[in-house]
DNA sequence: GTATTGTGTCTCAAATGTGTGACATATTGC
DNA sequence: GCAATATGTCACACATTTGAGACACAATAC
């Protein structure tokens, strides 16, 4: 009886990655709750949406992180954390969406961006040593390349909930179309 | 006095393409203009949003079509195409996002998706000429290259947004990322 | 079984968003 | 300057969304 909290989490993430201010009622009918029992667990949206950046970041750096550790090569290394990301889904695209957005100004001081800068930080690193070492291409930015990297997550969450190409296949494809548009 | 309505087309376009339910009054503060004034342009939301379409489909049909007849060369084609759709910016991965929602259940029978179709007809028709040529690696699929060509659109915006690097610089990154990314 | 806990239903008040009328003010063309 | 037009301000009714209380019912633990 016990993963409601969590189950209203992933609505939310699914939902809110969509339409940002769509309705509670939204994301309480994608959990197959009433909206009563999403207000039982968060206060309030703001509680939801930071419970979400919250569940975001945990997963993404476990899944980060254990790619990181998984080897000594930054090229494989590389691969992995990419293919980490990919599993991630939409909470790496939402998490990061929340930080570009058009009038957010990124800020060190504030938690919630430092938590996102600490979230990427081994992956931008990764990216660094290898732009040093020349594997990738010298005209990329590691900017370029980290937004660059979460359009291709979107483009594989399009091509499975479209449901046309099947899921290792698009991961194949992610990662020819990410490492070689980055010049590998 | 009167390119009112265009600079609130403009508003809601970069503002629902980040936020589909926000606010009108949040549109009204883009464009300067008081919500009353909004009003007057527009008899609602759904007047809004279908003006906002019908805008987007003109301006990247026109870009789209130039630029396709510019050249003979399939190849030189898609680089000219390319450079279009990311002049078009936001109106371009707007109208892209519209149809691929999670609940967006795309038909031809819809006036909205038939036209949206047309509007990639050309793109997708010379994509299909390099694909059977060989130019394009062959484990593409047309969807997956449409798809990866819009999210690189979205890394050019957020590139020229946060103004790290210039417009030529970015559109030459974004040629580099996209090509080599189909395997060009 | 009974007690406990989680959820749904119904209800409601407050807050927010929407659309419009009336009128004042500003801007433009002549 | 004057007339016409565009926009802003204020006010309002109406709709939707939000958050919470009261209570019933179902599932679970013991």
């Amino acid at each position: 009886m016990r993963d409601t909290e969590q189950s209203i989490i992933d609505a939310a993430i699914l939902i809110f990655n969509e339409d940002l201010s769509a309705p509670l009622e939204k994301v309480a009918d994608q959990a197959q709750v009433t909206r009563r029992t999403l207000h039982r667990y968060f206060k309030d949206r703001k509680e939801l949406m930071d419970k979400c950046q919250k569940e975001i970041r945990r997963a993404c750096e476990i899944a980060i992180t254990n790619a990181y550790y998984a080897s000594e090569s930054p090229l494989e290394r590389l691969e992995g954390m990419f293919y980490a990301g990919l599993d991630c889904g939409s909470k790496n695209t939402f998490l990061h969406k929340l930080h570009t957005l058009h009038d957010h100004k990124h800020q060190a001081a504030n938690e919630q961006c430092s938590e996102y800068d600490h979230t990427f930080e081994l992956w931008k690193g990764n990216l660094q040593v290898l732009l040093a070492k020349g594997v990738i291409h010298q005209t990329m930015t590691v900017d370029w390349i980290h937004n660059f990297f979460q359009s291709v997550v979107v483009v594989f969450i399009n091509s499975q909930q479209k449901g046309s190409i099947d899921r290792p296949a698009a991961r194949q494809l992610a990662w020819f179309s990410f490492s070689k548009g980055i010049g590998i």
